[in-house]
DNA sequence: AGCAATAATTGTTGTCGTCAATAGTTGTTG
DNA sequence: CAACAACTATTGACGACAACAATTATTGCT
């Protein structure tokens, strides 16, 4: 086990004289603070997405632009870029797959006509429908351990935490 | 070349005429599940701690394996690879960085010449503390709206789902 | 002794993010 | 209203980096 306790003393390190203690913040190990345990999980879960997604030709930047055009119906690029995040020199691309595929396509705004409006077609529509449940089979493999009502808790908490501009 | 594989899915998708209901499961908007919340934030969480460990010229997965380390005293590379999901070749490198920074050393293995043991240095425990306080800022940044008891309820929550193999 | 398996490393390739530049369009202002 | 600044989508270039394959050195098996 870890007797990280030893090793902290073994060198001259009293700038702190305070006790090193195993419960010390920056001794707390691998899992020490929430935004780090976040990226983490993150991680794995954009890895176990990306797999399942890889048989459809898409990536997880797809699946993204997809369940935000599910959300709001019909947005500009530039709203695309800001929101999620991406250069709008890559929105370009996944928007192009994206229509290559008949997922979505590109409309004129009405009102400038520098603007394209990318708007979700009912292919696309199909597609979340029917990836919604290979992602929930991820989410299970992620979440393994916990029961259904700490998996709604900690849905709550993520939506609190990620709800915001 | 986009390796746009022929899209296993175009046959599937069925386009059930099911009415379109704003709650049905895949059409919960952009936070649908909880893997692609995790995705999204962990996304956040990783962009934010970057910044900060930017001017220490590292980057995540530095810190990554500099948390590792702080857990286990000395740990194979391959050890490290497969716990963090990291490819070995990765770990080369970015071991030769926390040496050439001080934070880490390789010794030989006493048991396995092939392998080398990496263990952190008195300095990179140094730089783990002094960075802990700057990593807890990010958590702040990234938590806002939840209130101490949510982030330890949030906390416990995903250690539970992070901790196994 | 021979041969598969393993640890670390190097090399190669494709992808991603970032930055600059362009074309077309709008808004502003002198 | 004419000139100029700001904005949208797009393209192109470049560096960083991650995933995959190949190499070298060592170990274990039989």
């Amino acid at each position: 086990m870890a007797r990280t306790r030893e090793t902290a003393i073994t060198g001259q390190h009293t700038e702190n004289p305070t006790s090193i203690d195993a419960d010390e913040p920056w001794m707390r190990g691998l899992h020490a603070d929430t935004g780090y345990l976040l990226y983490r999980l993150g991680l794995r879960s954009g890895q176990l997405f990306n797999t399942f997604l890889q048989e459809s030709g898409l990536r997880l930047r797809h699946y993204a632009v997809l369940r935000f055009l599910a959300g709001s119906e019909g947005s500009l690029q530039r709203e695309l870029s800001t929101r999620l995040g991406y250069d709008p020199s890559a929105i370009v691309g996944l928007v192009d797959d994206l229509e290559k595929l008949g997922f979505a396509e590109r409309r004129p705004s009405p009102d400038d006509r520098r603007s394209r409006i990318v708007v979700l077609t009912e292919t696309g529509r199909g597609f979340l429908r029917d990836t919604d449940e290979a992602g929930q089979r991820v989410t299970n493999e992620l979440l393994g351990p916990l029961d259904p009502a700490e998996r709604a808790t900690l849905h709550a908490l993520l939506l609190r935490a990620a709800d915001r501009p």
